[in-house]
DNA sequence: TATTAATCGAGACGGTACGTCCGGTCTTCCA
DNA sequence: TGGAAGACCGGACGTACCGTCTCGATTAATA
C-alpha cells in the first residue's frame, strides 16, 4: 500500500436515503480498495487494472466495489482523486531556491512507486476522460500553478527577461523529467538543482 | 524477440535464415493489418484495440497477426513505428530554423493517432522491457540525437552560451510537449516555432 | 477433481462448503447442456462435439460449461452418466430371466448416443486417469456387480456347475457385445435373450 | 516405433503417370510416417492424432504426408492396414490347445503398446468409417475367423453341444478381455489358458 | 549434358475450436 | 441493508490443429 486516501473525500456514491438505514458501509473497505487501485494502476496501467485483482488485494469482493463506484473508470478516478495534494510551499523570494524546492517536491512525488506509470496511464487515450480530468485538477494543475507563480515572479522583478514564454518554461521544467524517463535515462537526485540552475543560469 | 518494423526490414520478425525458406509472408497482410491497427488505435485507443476487429478489418485472421507479432502491445508499437520516420533533415546552419524543423517533425509524429498513447504506454512499469527497448531505439533515440546535434552546434559557434546544460535543453524541447499534453493543453501548431524561439530567443 | 453427475448430487462439482454460498447454479443450464451434449454426441460423435455448439444449443455460454466440467472429455462422460442409470432390478429367482433383465438394461444403456464411443474412449491410454476412474466407478462397476450377483446365485443353487469361472462368465456377457461391435456386427435386440440362453443353456 | 509397416503395401496414392518422372518418393518416409501414426493412434486415439506430431516424430513435414494420403482419416486407415496380419496357426485337433494358441496370439497382439488403445479408437464414432472397415477386415475378421473355425470344429465332433451359439462363444472369447480391461482389471498371462478351459471345461 | 518434373523441407494462409480471463450484472446466504 | 461468495452473459486473448498454398533446393529420368 503506497498511497493514503484523502481522509476528507466524501463517500463516492451518495446514499439515496441520507438517513442511513440498514448496515452502514465499512469505511476500511473504501480505503483498502483505493489503495489497491492505485497500486494496480501504477503497476499495470489503466488497461491492466483488474477489478478482481483489486478486490483480492483489498481483501474484499468485486461487488463491494461496484456498490461504491459505477465501474472501472470511476474507481480509477476516485483512486487518483484520493491522492494527497501537495501543500503550498513557503516562498523565500530567492527564485532559484523556490524553484528548486518546487521541483524537489515534484521529484519526490513522481519517484514514488508507480508515479511515472501513473503519468503514463494519464497520457493514454484509453483512460476515461473523467479520470484524466480529475488527475489534472488534483495533481497536475496545482503543481503547474505553483511553478508558474515562481517563474512569473522572476519575470516581474527582472530575474528573467520580459518576453519570456512562461508557459514553455513551466512545461519544460516537469517535461524534461518525462523526456528523460522516456529515453530510459531518468535524471538523478541532483536534477531539481540542475533544472533550477538551467532556468536561472 | 524482435518487434521492429523498420522500413528496411519489411517483415516484422527477423528471419533466422537470411535466405528465406518456406512460403514468404504476404506483404499485403502486413500493410493491411498495420493500417487497420492504426485506425482502431485512433478510434478506440489502445485499450479498445481488438485483435479480432483488426483481423476482420484487414481481411485476414488472428493467426496471421500472431505469426507476425507476439501480441497486442507489440502490434501497436509496430503500427506506430511503421509510419514513415522523418528522414534526417538538411542542416541550414540557421540553428533556430533547424530546431524548428526538427520539432515540427516530432510534432507531426506525436500527433499521429495513438502517438501520445504510445508514449504513455512506454512510461508504464508494466510494459514489456523488450518493447520499451525497441521503442527507445527506433523512435526516441534518433530524435534525441538529431535535436542534440542542433543544440551542440549552437553551443560550438556561440549561439548558445558555453556552459549550457545541453541535456536539459534537449529534454525540455520534447518534454514541454509531454507536460502540456499531460496538463490537458496540448500545444497548437505554432508550438515548434514557439519552442525554437524560446531556446534561441 | 470430481466429474460425477450422479442424480443424487445435482451439481456436477461437489461444493467444498456443504452449505452453499453465493448464487446457486442454474439447474436448467446443467440439464440443457447435458441434453445438447447428448444430441451433438449422437449426431457427430465425440470428435465432432464442439463446446461452442453445445453452448449455443443450450442457450448459454462456454464459460458456464467450463464452470461445471473441466473440459470436453468430462462433459461427454457427464452427459452419458447423467442418463438414468437402471435401478437395481428385482430378483425373481429365475436366474435366466434375471440375467436377461440385467443385460437388457446394459444393452439399452450402451446403445444410447455415444455409449459405445464412450467405451472406446475409456479404453484408450490417453484418457484422463481420473475420468476413467469415475467412469468405472459410476458405470462399469455397478453393472458388473449386479451381473455377478446373478451368476453367483446360480452357482450357489447349482444352476451353474460348481467350478464355474464366474469372472469370465461375467466378463463374457458384456464383452461379447463389445467384440461384436468391434467386428462391425453389433448384436440385435434379441441379444440379451440370446446371451442369457447361452449362459444358462 | 512399435510397429513395422507391411512391406508389400503399394504406394498409397497411385502416381498419375505410371512412367515415373521427376524425383521419386522416399520410401523411408512412408514407413516412418506409418509407424509414427500407429504410435500416436495408440497413445492418443484418433482424435488425438496430430499430423504435425506425426510429421515431427517421423522426421519429415506435414506436406510429405498430404502428398501421400488425402487426410488424417486416410492416413490412419493406411497405418492400420499396414499392420502385419497374424499367420494362420497349425491345428492340432486338440480343440482346447488350439483355442489356447489362438487366444495367446490375440493376447500378445493386444498387449503390444497401444493395442488396447487401438481397439478403443476403433469403437468411437469419430473414427472414419473407412478406417474402421479396414481395421475390421485386416485385424478383427481374420482373428474371428480362426477362432470360429476352432469352435465350429468342436461342435462338429461333439466336443461342444450341438445347439451351441457359436457366435456368442467366439465373441465372448475376445470380448471378455475387453470387458476386463474396461473394468480396470486386465487379465494376467494365464488368461488364454483360463479362457480355453472355460469354453471347453 | 541440359532439361524437365516431381519430391522434400519449410512455412504462410484461412478457418475453427479450445481453455482462460475480465467487466458488469445478478442472486443467494449471513450478520 | 451491507458484505462475502459466486453464477451469469458477452467478449477478447493466446494456442493448437487441419487442409491448402507457395517458396527454394534437391534429385533422377529424359531429351
Amino acid at each position: 500500500m503506497q498511497y493514503a486516501a484523502a481522509p476528507a473525500a466524501p463517500h463516492p456514491r451518495e446514499q439515496p436515503h441520507p438517513r442511513e438505514r440498514g448496515r452502514p458501509r465499512d469505511g476500511a473497505i473504501d480505503a483498502a480498495v483505493l489503495a489497491a487501485t492505485l497500486d494496480q494502476l501504477a503497476a499495470n496501467g489503466y488497461e491492466g487494472l483488474s477489478l478482481v485483482a483489486v478486490a483480492r488485494a483489498a481483501g474484499t469482493t468485486r461487488q463491494a466495489i461496484y456498490r461504491r463506484w459505477p465501474g472501472k473508470a470511476a474507481l480509477a478516478v476516485a483512486a487518483v482523486a484520493s491522492l494527497p495534494e501537495a501543500a503550498d510551499l513557503e516562498r523565500t523570494g530567492d527564485h532559484r531556491a523556490d524553484l528548486h524546492a518546487e521541483l524537489a517536491a515534484f521529484h519526490r512525488g513522481v519517484l514514488r512507486p508507480g508515479g511515472v506509470s501513473m503519468v503514463g496511464a494519464m497520457l493514454q487515450d484509453g483512460a476515461d476522460p473523467e479520470l484524466r480530468r480529475v488527475y489534472r485538477e488534483r495533481i497536475v494543475a496545482p503543481r503547474r500553478r505553483r511553478i508558474r507563480a515562481v517563474v512569473e515572479a522572476a519575470v516581474v522583478d527582472g530575474s528573467l527577461p520580459a518576453g519570456t514564454d512562461v508557459e514553455l518554461v513551466v512545461a519544460g521544467c516537469t517535461g524534461s523529467f518525462y523526456a528523460l524517463a522516456l529515453a530510459g535515462a531518468p535524471p538523478g537526485p541532483d536534477w531539481p538543482e540542475r533544472m533550477a540552475a538551467h532556468v536561472f543560469g
